[in-house]
RNA sequence: GGCGGCGUAGCUCAGCUGGUUAGAGCAGCGGAAUCAUAAUCCGCGGGUCGUCGGUUCGAGUCCGACCGCCGCUACCA
């Protein structure tokens, strides 16, 4: 069973999560219960930043100690991931044991194996709070750092600890070509390749007078930068540095935002190969979501809440809107309309009711037992749902989440068109009993393994349609369905169990009366 | 400023190395059917393929310029 090391970027613990977020944890999750059904032995890691001055910031505007301040954010956090159905192995805080320790490690190793890299020198420049970075050229705009123009810019000069990160430009930009570390989709791929061979200079990595953060190894006087810090989460969760960690290390994929490629494919793997460790295999960096074009903004009023993008239709169906509609590659629109028009014309007319109407008529055709088709085997249905799994396999290889969210919904319009090419409830009528079985079987088999292939994105909807399908005489439970492996889907026999009423699984949304 | 991407039917987008009447889904219109969540299925798309010019027997598909969006990057007031 090969290992499959995914992670989430970690967010920073000084506001609510809002759809961002959201899209890329579904989609991280969406790859981790992929993986999961492809057979590999998953380790999904999420967490929390939570060092840095913003951090202090927050706290102490909402009258309350740092570390009250992180541990209330982590919660709400988990909280909105639970809800999402985030199916996270392991959650990590920067303020845990477990990484401070790891940080210290990975910098003493450094330090150990390649003394030259980490040196002292003087800083100075624009630091902006917000982003935790001192700011240049376009970066600032009318005297204020374009991500944040609220906050005011700090002229800071300090004498801090340096990174020899322009040492490491060859290699890594060797790695990339090479493909041993992927950065994708190809055009932040190319963006990367480009500021590498631009050059790259050497950066500061740690901060003086700046108490909530880890204190930097042999200086007492300053912490880690928290980027330089955040960065080893992935490493942290892992063990390291006890024995084992290789286990797990290196991560097999980094889903992070297309915002912060620099530190997640130049910086980070600078770093491990610095510690004489394997750098990630493989960073995908996803799209933002946008409103009508243009960026969230909370001031815009276009600001779109969680928890209300949750409430609308249900945690699957956000999961399946973003995926398909707002895409894990580019950016996207989130509108209400478009999340109307997905979820109507998908979820429910062509998925909810295809389960729907499949079920009923072997309900009133074969008092709820599938039947076991006689004659033949393959039904065009059966050639069409194995093409499609086969479709569906490659795009979920290529992280392509998106067209795999296609190719399952694909499937299920097809059902609803085999289901009028044949017609069952003529075949009921004019008692042709036989050609009725196979029907029925062949739509019975295609609902079970859409209920496996839809796992990624309608997790709890998923679970549901595989429950319908309850014990048989040959066989009294139908099992779990994360056991179910995607190489046999296209064998799934439920031929013989008693299937359930078939529930509303999309209820649409009352019409506004006129 | 440098580098890169995008601009195709009302909407979201496919269109690989140039070649029959430019495609899909959604929405809209018409029809069929009745198992089903008034769901489904079938039929219907004359859209300057951003603009102008060029290469070619032939360009949405290559080249150049321009317009409009967008991204990354740069010690540009």
């Amino acid at each position: 069973m090969a290992k499959f090391y995914v992670t989430t970027a970690i967010d920073y613990s000084n506001g609510e999560p809002h759809l961002g977020h959201a899209l890329e944890k579904i989609g991280a999750d969406c790859i981790a219960r992929y993986r999961r059904l492809a057979g590999d032995d998953v380790h999904f890691l999420m967490g929390m930043d939570e060092h840095s001055q913003s951090v202090i910031q927050a706290a102490a505007s909402a009258q309350l100690s740092p570390q009250a301040w992180v541990d209330r954010m982590a919660a709400t956090f988990a909280d909105y991931w639970r809800r999402l159905y985030c199916s996270h192995d392991d959650w990590i805080r920067t303020t845990e044991p477990r990484h401070a320790r790891a940080v210290t490690a990975l910098l003493e190793r450094i330090r150990a194996r390649h003394p030259d890299d980490l040196f002292e020198a003087e800083y100075e420049g624009l630091y902006c709070t917000g982003c935790e970075e001192f700011k240049t050229g376009a970066q600032i705009v009318n005297g204020h750092c374009i991500e944040h123009p609220t906050l005011e810019l700090i002229p800071t000069k300090e004498r801090n600890h340096f990174f020899r990160l322009s040492a490491y430009r060859d290699a890594v930009l060797e790695r990339i070509r090479s493909g041993s570390f992927a950065v994708e989709p190809e055009i932040r791929r190319n963006e990367v390749v480009r500021l590498l061979e631009a050059g790259l200079q050497d950066i500061s990595i740690s901060r003086q007078r700046q108490p909530w953060g880890i204190p930097f190894p042999g200086d007492a006087q300053q912490t880690v930068y928290v980027w330089f810090d955040a960065l080893i989460n992935y490493l942290s969760a892992t063990g390291f540095p006890d024995p084992g960690y290789e286990r797990l290390w290196p991560a097999d994929l980094h889903v992070i935002g297309k915002g912060i490629t620099r530190f997640h494919c130049v910086i980070w793997p600078a770093m491990l190969l610095a510690a004489e460790l394997a750098p990630p295999r493989r960073v995908w960096a996803h799209g933002y979501v946008q409103w009508s074009g243009a960026k969230m903004s909370k001031t815009a009023g276009t600001a779109v809440s969680l928890g209300e993008a949750i409430d609308y239709h249900g945690a699957d169906a956000l999961r399946y809107y973003l995926l398909r509609d707002v895409g894990f590659a580019n950016d996207g629109d989130f509108t209400w309309e478009r999340f109307d028009a997905r979820y109507i014309a998908d979820l429910a007319n062509t998925f909810g009711n295809l389960v729907s109407r499949a079920l009923t008529m072997i309900q009133s055709y074969r008092g709820g037992t599938v039947p076991r088709a006689s004659q033949g085997r393959a039904t065009p249905l059966d050639d069409a749902a194995r093409e499609a799994a086969v479709a569906y396999r490659r795009a979920m290889d290529g992280y392509r989440l998106e067209d795999g969210a296609a190719q399952w919904m694909d499937l299920a319009g097809r059902a609803n068109r085999y289901i009028e090419e044949t017609a069952p409830w003529k075949l009921a009528k004019a008692g042709k009993d036989a050609e009725l079985d196979q029907v029925l079987a062949s739509l019975a088999r295609t609902v079970a393994q859409l209920a496996v292939l839809g796992q990624p994105f309608v997790p709890t909807t998923a679970e549901t349609v595989w429950s319908l399908f309850g014990p048989s005489p040959a066989s009294p439970a139908p099992g779990p369905l994360v056991q179910v492996h995607l190489a046999d889907v296209s064998g799934l026999d439920v031929a013989g169990r008693q299937v359930a009423k078939p529930p509303i699984l999309f209820p649409k949304p009352r019409l506004t009366p006129a």
